[in-house]
RNA sequence: GCGGAAGUAGCUCAGUUGGUUAGAGCGCCUGUUUGUGGCACAGGAGGCCGUGGGUUCAAUUCCCAUCUUUCGCCCCA
């Protein structure tokens, strides 16, 4: 039987043209964050399980990790996600680092679960957190990151929805408010996260169940209800608004509105899990309709770090998964036609002899850093020019005797189709300003 | 992990009420004066009808299993 050409489920092949979209993504989201001063980390993709046993459920860890016992008996996980790997590097070094930390990386991440469109076993995740800043201003920066990742992508703040909401206030709301326990306070979160998904007699039934009876009589769903439904904040009942929590919120939507963020809201009902957010929680949104799915999401989360044994270290930080983002761009138009990286491609007229002499211009070039691909098929010049076409490259170099003879070479732009005798010099400067447009305007100024 | 849908050429899909040589568009290859791609014209290659089993004289078609994709549930780092 032969061997399938599929790649492992749930996990992409790059062919080079996928390769190339990745790139310019990265490129792109590299570009913006370090706008801010983030620097770049890296980890290893093993971590020992426990890492995250400590963290999360165990659930998450059983179901959902790829985990594997190495020759030593130790069990290994693959990293399924990037905080618990950055908390210990920043705990390792807690005392040694200039705070505040602004730290990114884009890892590749792996979860073991059931594929589904925008959501693989195999993914890349932009994590971007700042350590060591207990005020609203990590906050208030963190978010504008992200914003200005969308921004730098092109998008209209029309197109995406910032979403914050209070862990703090969450729980006190729970908690104190409604007098849950901790069992019931995680079960109504859960239900608050999908209510979205479910029709309201629905969502009251189920939240019914977790009650007892005397709950119930109490008219606790109704309570909940009243504080669900509240599009604002003033609409939240009287005794919630005054919590500090909220306060700061109403703060952080102020911060960023002067900020130029206005399509940032309060959401009463976003949960963001239930794991190690201590306050600040929030999630992007695409606001098309026919994707209203959360794209990304982060929070504050200053217990991390001080599980490793060491002083905490509060942080916030947030999550980008590349599916997601290129599906937000995709279907918003905002997918620039990537040409090739290779900026020339020469294509001999003449025999090997040719094209070995052809090398000497072709070396000059290459030492200017032209990226430059030689024809060594020695086809015919259509299929050549064919091939040129094909894989994107934006630039031809026809190089045959009677170019050699005079130093000077003809140059096709492959988009234009038009066609012009060029010295190497003059090619490459020609290379040079196509490359960088930007960067030429630049200097003239 | 649970439920629904789908797998036919490289891609998007027709089709066979079970019957001999399975089709289209696009793509690919070759050619239309061997120094010029995209366009046009002509020709051509390419399918164990996802895989394995069952029913049948006969299966790409019906049944079962399995793999893969996809939608939803669960979960969401």
């Amino acid at each position: 039987m032969a061997l399938s050409t599929q790649p492992y489920k749930g996990a992409r092949d790059f062919y080079p043209e996928d390769k190339r979209l990745q790139r310019y993504i990265f490129a792109k989201l590299r570009e913006v964050v370090e706008r801010f001063g983030y620097e770049e980390y890296d980890a290893p993709v093993l971590e020992p399980l426990e890492l995250y046993l400590a963290k999360t459920g165990e659930e998450i860890v059983n179901e959902q990790t790829y985990v594997f016992e190495d020759r030593g008996g130790r069990r290994v996980a693959i990293r399924p996600e990037m905080t618990p790997t950055v908390s210990r590097m920043v705990a390792a070094k807690r005392q040694e680092l200039a705070y505040p930390l602004r730290w990114y990386s884009i890892p590749n991440l792996w979860r073991y679960e059931r594929p589904q469109r925008g959501r693989l076993r195999e993914h890349w995740q932009l994590n971007v957190d700042i350590f060591g800043v207990a005020g609203i201003a990590a906050e208030q920066e963190i978010v504008m990151v992200a914003d200005a990742i969308f921004r730098g992508f092109g998008a209209k703040r029309s197109m995406y929805t910032i979403k914050l909401n209070s862990r703090k206030f969450i729980d006190y709301m729970l908690r104190d408010y409604l007098g849950l326990d901790a069992t019931q306070a995680s079960s109504i979160g859960r239900l608050i996260d999908r209510m979205h998904k479910i029709d309201r007699a629905n969502f009251i039934t189920q939240a019914e169940a977790v009650l007892l009876p005397s709950q119930r009589e109490q008219g606790v769903v109704q309570r909940l209800l009243d504080v669900l439904d509240a599009k604002r904040m003033s609409a939240l009942p009287q005794q919630l608004q005054s919590h500090p929590a909220l306060t700061e919120l109403h703060q952080m939507l102020e911060l960023l509105k002067a900020s130029g963020i206005t399509n940032a809201e309060f959401d009463v009902t976003l949960m963001r899990g239930f794991d190690y957010y201590t306050d600040l929680v929030f999630e992007i949104f695409d606001t098309n309709p026919e994707n209203n799915r959360s794209m990304m999401g982060g929070g504050r989360y200053d217990g991390l770090v001080g599980l490793f044994g060491v002083e905490p270290v509060p942080t916030v930080g947030f999550g980008f998964g590349d599916v997601t983002l290129a599906n937000f761009l995709e279907s918003h138009g905002l997918l620039p036609k990537l040409p090739s990286d290779t900026d020339l491609y020469v294509i001999v007229a003449g025999d090997a002899g040719v094209m070995q002499q052809a090398l000497k211009p072709v070396a000059t070039l290459r030492e200017h850093g032209v990226r430059v691909a030689v024809d060594i098929t020695g086809r015919k010049l259509d299929k050549q020019f064919t091939t040129a076409h094909k894989k994107g490259i934006h630039y031809a170099l026809v190089i045959g005797e009677q170019e050699l003879s005079e130093d000077v070479y003809t140059l096709k732009n492959l988009q234009t189709g038009t066609e012009e005798k060029r010295s190497i010099p003059r090619i490459v400067s020609i290379i040079q300003d196509y490359r960088h447009p930007s960067e030429a305007l630049d200097n003239e100024l």
